[in-house]
Formats: structure tokens, sequence, C-alpha cells
DNA sequence: AGAAGGACCAGTGGTCCGTA
DNA sequence: AGAAGGACCAGTGGTCCGTA
């Protein structure tokens, strides 16, 4: 429904280009596979740190309409006077924004940041089916492998440390709609920032976990799109630590759970 | 039922022992992981290749029965004049053994290394228990993890190399039974070497993957016991391959697929 | 100050190859 | 020669911290 348009709208204006850069992707994945089964892999290289990795300027010629609409990838730095010297470019910092809002003014909001993990799953997708074609092993989850694809594929809005760090917010969208979007229109009337929003994810999904055993794995493998994502350390520490408090508390109360799962013992200290 | 039996014969003489490591190897387990969630794991340290690694001998006093039990660990030397200076020890090679057969004459039997497996799913589902209770990260496979779990429990009889070497050996037990065993006589009584019992392994395994689509992922996931192996790398081509080479002849043939499943398309070039 | 993401690091999956 | 397994290595999951 939405997708479809916002993936059209994310692209800016790359026309055809990504089918092509999938394609190339795709190849590269066969490389790289194929260096692994072969004993190349020479030459390691580490710390490059070059501060000046001039990003070479993509060759998309129409700018037309580019900037303010609505979707800003922060791509093409054409406000200003060229930047002095290609600066370092990045994505616009997100926004509480209500659902369906549009940020503006260089900002985006988190209806495009849960299309991000769309996307990602999309990319899964590709690479599952290249590995089933090539009879590689299958990642059931979204991996380095995944991330190294979406890169090459053109996805440049899309990495691993913005992806992980709110994948727990994305969680709340897509087990209780809902309430994640009371959250956000609470946080957006009270004018708080991405990070208190993003703190305030946790809490509902704990709750959430009590519900099924305290079993936040579960909890994510059972919904389709949030299988593919790694359960984030800091949610499974809270729903674990939650889960010693309820016990405790029962235990001094002497009262039996009431949410239909036997109260698990107290790990140990 | 027999894997009770084993589990005391493989111990050698080491009576109540493992119990007490266990519990070592479980507390290490956490170390482990609160390490991994401060900051502190400094000093790196590789390569010591120091030869002479003087394996410090066991506190076990009783030496009474050791040796010739048809499960010996080759974990002590008391042989020959207590080898000339504390020698590297190894795990007496295997031999193709029938079922039920004892090897004799410092070898090892097939139903030993069967019952290896069946240890590592043991210790597989300590680590997960511990998991649990922690809080954790709980693992599907046997890791390294585990295998580092079951060293300190003293397990020296289990390392990576060798199950993964002979998962698929293991594999075709499970799987089929009657198959695995018929294997093993025919190649006992051609007075066959291991290595060929081991290649030999492959083709039936491919035989059954063909039967299921083609899929061995599908396959060891299906069956319990094997679930928590790794499919190895190059049994999984063995299957592409062999998958390439059907489609191909029933295209050639115009032939359609006979065993319940569509033929899957030849793999792009 | 708040936030995005390049780059790092400890520990993984995988298996080679010096050893016995 | 055939085989067991210590030790290595490329690429992973995870996230810090120099950057803007």
């Amino acid at each position: 429904l939405l997708a479809g348009v916002l993936d059209a709208l994310s692209q800016g204006g790359l026309s055809e280009e990504p089918v092509q850069q999938e394609r190339e992707a795709a190849a590269s994945v066969g490389e790289a596979a194929a260096a692994a089964a072969n004993n190349d892999g020479r030459a390691k290289q580490r710390r490059s740190t070059t501060k000046s990795k001039a990003k070479k300027k993509r060759s998309s010629e129409e700018e037309g309409e580019e900037e303010e609409d609505g979707w800003g990838t922060g791509s093409e730095g054409s406000e200003g006077s060229e930047r002095s010297v290609v600066e370092r470019q990045r994505e616009h910092p997100f926004i509480v924004t209500e659902p369906g809002e549009v940020a503006r003014a260089k900002k985006n909001g988190l209806d495009y940041l849960f299309h991000l993990y769309e996307q990602c799953r999309h990319f899964l997708l590709q690479v599952q089916s290249l590995a089933k074609d090539r009879g590689d092993k299958c990642p059931t989850k979204v991996t380095n492998q995944v991330f190294r694809y979406a890169k090459k594929a053109g996805a440049s809005c899309i990495n691993k440390p913005k992806m992980r760090h709110y994948v727990h917010c994305y969680a709340l969208h897509c087990l209780d709609e809902e309430a994640s979007n009371a959250l956000r229109r609470a946080y957006k009337e009270r004018g708080e920032n991405v990070g208190a929003w993003r703190q305030a994810c946790y809490k509902p999904l704990v709750a959430i976990s009590a519900r099924h055993g305290w079993d936040i794995d579960a909890v994510f493998n059972a919904h389709p799109r949030l299988s593919i994502w790694y359960v984030p350390t800091k949610l499974r520490q809270l729903c674990h630590l939650a889960r010693s408090n309820a016990a405790t508390s029962n235990s001094v109360l002497g009262a039996t759970s009431s949410n239909g799962f036997p109260p698990p013992p107290p790990p140990p200290p």
C-alpha cells in the first residue's frame, strides 16, 4: 500500500539505476562466495582513516525536483555553494513525527525510519533467493552480508549501526502499532527528541514480553517481519531484569502469576 | 537406552569429577559473558606454538581398570614406560566397526563416534539452559561456545575439527540407520579405512535430499538430533551439484520429476 | 547539546596443515 | 600411508567514539 509510494519517493531522482546496481550487487555476492571457497583471500589492509574520502559525485544529471520532497536522503550537497570541497555527507537526523507526517527542513520522519526496515527485509529476501540458487548457506536474519548487498545495490541510506540502533522501535511498531502511534504522538506533542522517544520504546516491549513468559526471542520470532532481526542486547537485558524483579515480588507476596505462564524461578545470584 | 551405558564407559575411570567440572565450566561461561558485557577484553596474545605443552597429569589416583575397556579415550599414557617425556597424546583413531562392535587395540569404533555427537547435544542443552537463566542469547546449534564448555567440563575427547569432519556420517546414522548400518558392514567387510567409509556416506545423503526437493537444510532441521548441527559445506555442495545435474537431464529428456517435488530451475551459469 | 555511521574488536565458523 | 586436532584466518555481530 503506502510502502510502494515510499519506495519510489525514497529513491530521490535516480530513475532506473537501482535495478542495474542490484544486478551488480548480486554479481559481487558471487565473487565473495567464490573467493571464500578458494583460498585467495590475500591482502588484509586495515585502518585507512583518510579523512578526505571524496565521495565521487553521482552522475545523475536531473536535479530539478530534488530536495524538499519530504524524504530527503541528504545524499547530494546542492545547498549553499557546492559545500567546501566535497564534505562528508550524512543522512538527515530523525525527528519524532506522527504517523503519516512528513518531516521537513532537513529532517527525516519515523515513517521513513520504519520504511528502511522494510527495505532491509527486501534486500534479505534477494540475498536469500540468490543463496538458494547458488546452493550457498541461506541467512535467516539481516546479517553483514545483507548490509553489504544493500550498499552495493545503491541503498546508501542503510547502514548497520543505524538499523541496530532503532530495531526495538521498529519492533514496537510491528507488535503493537496502536501503542507505537500513541507514543509517537505523545513524544511529538511534548517536543521530545528522538533519543527520548527511542528510550521510551523499551517499556511497552518489556510489557509485551511479560505476557509471553518473558521470552522476547519468542516474541520476535513469532512475527514474520520482526523475526529477521536480532533481538537487541539492551532489550534482552531489560526483559531479563524485569523478569527477575517480577519473580522476586511474586515470591515475596506469595502470589501466583496471573499472566497464564508459571512464574520462572529467579535466576541464580 | 544404550547411550546411558556408553556415557558411563566413555568417562574412563574418572568417577565423580565430571560433575564438578561442569560446575566450573558453567561458571567460566558466566565470566566470559561478563567480560564481553564490560569492555575489559584486553590482552590479545596469539601464536604460542610451544611444542612442549606439558599436559598436566590428572590427579585421579585410581588407575585400576584403565585401558582395554573398549572405549579407550587414549588420555593417559600408562603404556610402555611413561612415554618419552610427556608426549602429545591423542585419541585413538577410528576404524570401521559394525553396529555394536567394540574396537580393540588402540582404536575407537563408530558407535563411540556417534556417541560423541550425543554428548555434544547434551552439552548444548546445558549451555542453552544456562543462557536462558542468565537472559543471554541462546544458541540453537553446536557453536564454539559449546565446544569450549565441553572442554572445560572435562570432555577432552571432543573437539571442533573432529566433530565437523564426521557430521555427515552422523547425519546418515540419524536419518536412515538401516542404510548407515549396512554401509558400515559393507566397508568393514571390504577392509576399507575410515576415510573411505566417510566418503561413502555422502551419496545416500544426497539421495535423501533429492527426495526432499534437494533441500538438505530442511532435511537437517526436520530431525531433532540433527538440527543442532551445521550442514557441512561439502555435503551442501554435493546436493547442489546433483540438483543441477538432475535438472539438466530432466530438461534434456523432457521428463517430469517423479519425486513429488517440481524440478527446480537449473541455477544460472 | 543530539545524532549518524566509519571503523574497530572479540569471539565465530570453517578447515588447513604441521604433527604423531 | 591415514588420521587427529591445534591453530589459523576471513568475515560476523556488536557498538564505540571521532565526526559533523
